[in-house]
RNA sequence: GCCAGGGUAGCUCAGCGGUAGAGCAGGGGACUCAUAAGCCCUUGGUCGGGGGUUCGAUUCCCCCCUCUGGCACCA
């Protein structure tokens, strides 16, 4: 047993709809997830949505509804992206739950007795319309833009969180765990953060202008503000049936919240409650759509992975996006690359030698995987029986690869189907002379198709399972040791093979 | 402005001191088990520009150009 993994993603703020951002970072963690099951580990997986505050409050009241429902029809709408993915947390987060409310609490009392949290005037200019408070920085031409409307000066009291005196601890903690902050270059982009001394970070609300939030212990006047309320949330489900899962092994979150909220207020608030810290922060990067950025307020620039995983099912975008992203870099969706994913690498390349392998057992051997013994193998045959595809797979996962984890399968998957040229099964088929060869290149064929089900359980959980189907295996759970080349498969009885993944005769068109 | 990461074949990227690699796209071939699939061969680059270090630089150093991102609550 590998013993307990803890993994989070970031929550989602569930003021827009879900798109392939959302997707992907929820599909990373549930690669990792289900690796650390396949290697044995008791897995903690938490993902969910961020739904308090402003915006929420404003989408609710646009709606003419109230705030509780319209978290409710949008959590609800991040679920079913999350199941249609195939992503199996072991709980779905949620702000307004009651649970994590009494955690937010308890958390901010305890600050608040430790004199971490205090109370000050801040005076400034406030823009009515846009219900906040806006800076000389806003300013446009020396004029504030019309979206504020009517700006005036006033006084708010609030309450604030020291930073500055942890700056240094932090520092030092990141000196110390280089692999805290991963990629490299994210590490290096918070130490440049630090250098500098850090403001309070304001907290609160006066509840007058920001109902939709969780009460102030000590001042219920007020509701606490984003990130108390927000990044809480992976301490407060981190306990299953009374078992505290503390601290996370691996947190992956997006470039956008590294500085300042995962970087700096995150490993503070768990300093000042002598909490652990992560183990790593894994920052990935950004799609962009066909070369354009992607933007919230931009709506045609959003790509939306519902489609996608309808049309195609939801192995296709997981292998997509795993593949196509190095991960902590930015990567580029469109069309025409997911299609040339979908068309060679899982089409032509794995779904086929799936095909041809099970179609020639049935052919040859009447659907029964032959035995073999030593005398019959032929160097041909050792690039199938190596190991090495799984240390490779491994190590890649390791360091946070995903993308060369996958490589490395494919790799098999090309020798499979080189393989195939080189030994002929069909022609050893012609020869009755050259029975037992072919028992022994059928009984590889059928053996690698079942290891390759086992290494791609993780990234393509469905397809895996299709696969073992298929073979009349049991369908798991699956182990990564079992990926080691073996011979249980002698006189095993497959079933009939069922195409994969089908060549779609029409390119989509734009608009359908 | 400061900081970071890029600029290498048509496209996406790897290489990071010893006269350039992969995948996809393009061209050709042999085969037929298979999703008109797979396999083999192949066209294609003065490695952003300039200077320096070195016997030798895409690879190290400096300068410049250019793109992207961070320093500010959008995965």
């Amino acid at each position: 047993m590998s013993g307990a993994y803890f993994l989070t993603t970031a929550i989602d703020y569930v003021n827009s709809a879900p798109h392939l951002g959302h997707a992907y970072e929820k599909v990373l963690a549930d690669f990792f997830a289900r690796h650390q099951q396949s290697l044995g580990s008791d897995v903690l997986f938490l993902t969910g949505v961020d739904e308090h505050g402003q915006k929420v409050q404003q989408s609710a009241q646009k709606e003419g509804i109230e705030p509780q429902l319209f978290c409710d029809e949008m959590s609800a709408r991040f679920q079913r992206l999350h199941e249609s993915l195939g992503v199996k947390a072991s709980h779905f987060v949620r702000t307004t739950d009651a649970h994590h409310k009494t955690i937010v609490r308890e958390w901010l009392q305890r600050l608040h007795d430790k004199g971490e949290i205090f109370f000050q005037e801040y005076e400034g200019y406030y823009s009515i319309r846009q219900e906040q408070f806006v800076t000389e920085k806003d300013k446009v031409d020396g004029q504030w833009p019309e979206i504020f409307g009517e700006v005036i000066q006033t006084k708010e009291p609030n309450y604030y969180f020291r930073l500055e005196p942890y700056r240094q601890r932090l520092l030092k903690h990141l000196e110390e765990n280089p692999e805290f902050v991963v990629p490299t270059f994210r590490r290096k982009e918070l130490l440049g953060a630090l250098t500098e001394p850090l403001a309070d970070l304001c907290i609160s609300r006066p509840k007058s202008r920001l109902s939709w939030g969780i009460p102030l212990p000590f001042n219920e006047d007020y509701v606490t503000y984003v990130w108390f309320d927000a990044l809480v949330n992976y301490y407060s489900f981190a306990s299953i049936k009374g078992t505290l899962y503390w601290p996370p092994d691996l947190q992956i979150i997006g470039k956008d919240i590294l500085i300042p909220a995962h970087g700096v207020y995150w490993p503070i608030m768990l300093f000042a409650l002598d909490q652990a810290l992560p183990k790593h922060l894994l920052v990935h990067g950004f799609w962009t759509n066909s070369g354009a950025k992607i933007s919230k307020s931009d709506a045609k620039s959003l790509v939306d992975p519902v489609p996608y995983v309808e049309k195609f099912g939801p192995d296709v975008l997981r292998y997509f996006v795993l593949r196509e992203m190095v991960l902590g870099q930015d990567a580029d969706f469109s069309d025409e690359r997911f299609d040339t994913r979908y068309t060679g690498d899982l089409g032509k390349k794995l779904g086929n030698l799936v095909q041809r392998t099970l179609s020639m057992i049935g052919r040859y051997r009447d659907g029964k995987i032959p035995s073999y013994d030593g005398f019959h193998i032929t160097p041909a045959d050792t690039a199938l029986r190596s190991d090495a595809v799984v240390e490779e797979y491994r190590r890649a996962v390791d360091e946070f690869a995903p993308h060369l984890a996958l490589q490395a399968i494919w790799n098999l998957v090309a020798r499979a189907n080189e393989y195939v040229e080189e030994t002929a099964p069909f022609k050893l088929a012609k020869d009755p002379t050259q029975a037992k060869r072919l028992d022994a290149v059928l009984g590889h064929l059928a053996e690698t198709i079942r290891r390759l089900s086992v290494l791609i359980e993780a990234a393509l959980p469905f397809t895996a399972k299709k696969i073992r189907a298929q073979l009349q295996l049991p369908l798991g759970p699956v182990k990564l040791e079992e990926a080691l080349f073996g011979n249980s498969l002698h006189g095993h009885v497959i079933g009939k093979p069922e195409v994969l993944f089908p060549p779609f005769e029409e390119k989509p068109q734009a608009g359908t």
